[in-house]
RNA sequence: CGGGGCGUAGCGCAGUCUGGUAGCGCGGUUGCUUUGGGAGCAAUAGGUCGGGAGUUCGAAUCUCUCCGCCCCGACCA
């Protein structure tokens, strides 16, 4: 065993972490490029795994009062215009449609034709539609909330795109509320960014930061925006959900009006919350290895798969059919409220391949059966997370294995857990800070830093001078920032009620 | 939108400078030998060299033009 060791994906994490995280999208058959620039084609195991992503947090969304509905794809320009903030953030990269048909043109191509009176928008974010259908909706106090979420596709015309990160079109949900008071829409603000901590924590095994954005990183328009963020392999911050308190200044734009209690008309107060298929790239960048996806079992699209090893024709029908029963045994219990979901992968390729597509595409557990396990009545079984191999009994291979799996997502959340913790530091001097994040790791230049917990002054200036120094930003401040402690601020040195949280960031 | 690069077989590329029969590796198919963590040998299929125009006896190669994509910058879930 003196080879060097393999891996199935080339480069590694520590050569090249962008060039490592596109294979490991391309090899576990997740998603590839389309003919349409910007766009991505989500091959079915990587839509397995967003259709799990949507059904769990679609049953926390039921859990907490809302209710699903459907909006246009297509926004009225002067919508748009409305509200101006809004407009300047999202302008820049949107999709317009301005022509309804397509006629012959001089050399037998097809040109657009019959102008629309109005340019349509391909939504970007849907609050100025879903705005003007509320402002219909809503008469009385008695019509609120309104706790409606969609699950949509939306288009903003990135220059720069990155599968699952960052595309022209993606997948989400946005979840827009109307409410009575501030209060009750602060309240729902956080409650849903509870939820996505949760689920990002409990399901996708993804630790993520809460806290609240700067200014400067603010949805457009909105009063405050609540984030999760959570952190990659290579040291670097990912937003991987935002929650917007909007205060009332879309229900001015679209005029949501309401006659309150005392009978005075009132504009009502407004949020609007999401995730996308973004999550996906998260948790490929928190889990995956040299060796391609891990999946964390509660979100794998299957969790086990059976490989028959037949070495001698004659024995293939017995093996086959240990094989089957143990399938069936699995398939009647559940893990995490999901039956679990077996594979038996028969396919006539090489051993080798079969096995590698597996560890590739990330299944939790995979399993090599044949004579040798049938004489013994046991099952020869790798986990992917770890890569623990081991002969086990038929019986407790199957009988073990919800527990296995539920281990399996323990473990991997612990393990992303201490991955920041040890990516993490307290910061108070600019030269630290400088260092923290220009560190050159021998063994792995990619990563450079990771979350620096530093005081700020609250300035804009200093948040600036940083960014465009150093690249690094403020990812979030905590809501129980002064539980932390005073100091100075990192940069100029003012007053700072508590630390917040530096990184670099996608 | 600025600066750079690339379009040749399903994928990755050589060939272009210096014009002369369309190549290589991987993958595919078939057969045989193999099979417990990426097998070997052999045969075989597969291309409008991004599109158009031009120069030439002859263009993947030279010229012009259009199209597309990638990288680096300014913006972003």
């Amino acid at each position: 065993m003196g080879k060097k060791k393999r891996t199935a994906i080339s480069p590694t994490r520590s050569e090249n972490y962008p060039e490592w995280y596109q294979q490991v999208v391309r090899a576990a058959e997740l998603a590839e490029t389309s003919a349409v620039r910007g766009c991505m084609v989500i091959k079915p195991w990587g839509y397995a795994l967003w259709e799990n992503i949507k059904a769990g947090l679609d049953g926390m969304f039921k859990a907490t009062g809302h209710v699903n509905a459907y909006f246009p794809l297509f926004i009225p320009k002067s919508f748009l215009e409305k509200e101006a903030e809004h407009v300047e953030g999202f302008a820049k990269e949107c999709a317009v449609v301005t022509h309804h048909r397509l006629e012959e043109g001089p050399d037998g191509g097809l040109v657009p034709a019959g102008e629309l009176e109005e340019p349509l928008v391909v939504r970007p974010t849907s609050e100025t539609i879903i705005g003007a259908t509320y402002a219909k909706w809503v008469q009385s106090y008695r019509d609120l909330p309104i706790l409606i979420n969609q699950w949509a596709n939306v288009v903003r015309w990135e220059m720069r795109t990155r599968l699952f990160l960052r595309t022209a079109e993606f997948l989400w949900q946005e979840g827009h509320t109307v409410h009575e008071t501030e209060a009750e829409a602060l309240e729902e603000t956080r409650k849903m960014l509870d939820v996505y901590e949760t689920f990002a924590e409990s399901y996708m095994a993804m630790p993520v930061l809460v806290g609240e954005k700067t200014e400067g990183e603010r949805f457009p328009g909105a009063v405050s925006t609540l984030c999760i963020e959570a952190m990659m392999q290579d040291g670097k911050a990912l937003q991987a959900g935002t929650s917007h308190f909007l205060g009332q200044n879309f229900a001015k734009a679209s005029e949501i009006q309401y006659q309150s209690r005392e009978g005075r008309n009132e504009y009502a107060w407004t949020t609007s919350w999401g995730v996308s298929t973004r999550l996906i790239g998260g948790m490929i960048m928190t889990h995956a290895d040299d060796d391609g996806m891990v999946m964390p079992p509660r979100l794998a699209p299957q969790h086990v798969v059976l490989m028959p090893v037949v070495r001698d024709e004659a024995d293939r029908d017995a093996v086959m059919v240990y094989i089957e029963e143990i399938a069936e045994a699995l398939r009647s219990m559940k893990v995490f409220d999901r039956l679990i979901e077996v594979v038996v992968d028969d396919r006539d390729i090489k051993p080798g391949e079969k096995g590698w597509s597996w560890v590739k595409k990330g299944i939790p557990i995979r399993a090599e059966i044949g004579q040798r396990e049938l004489d013994e009545q046991s099952v020869f079984m790798a986990r992917r997370d770890t890569g623990e191999k081991e002969g086990v009994s038929r019986d407790l291979f199957v009988s073990e294995m919800t527990k296995r799996l539920e281990l399996m997502q323990a473990d991997m959340l612990e393990r992303a857990k201490a991955f920041r913790k040890a990516h993490s530091k307290e910061i108070d001097s600019m030269e630290d800070f400088k260092s923290f994040f220009t560190m050159q790791d021998e063994e792995y230049p990619e990563l450079q830093g990771g979350f620096a917990w530093s005081h700020w002054c609250d300035g804009a200036a200093c948040e600036e001078k940083i960014s465009s120094e150093l690249a690094v930003t403020i990812r979030l401040i905590p809501f129980d920032r002064d539980a932390n402690g005073s100091g100075a601020c990192v940069v100029c040195g003012g007053a700072s009620v508590g630390r917040v949280v530096f990184a670099k960031s996608y």
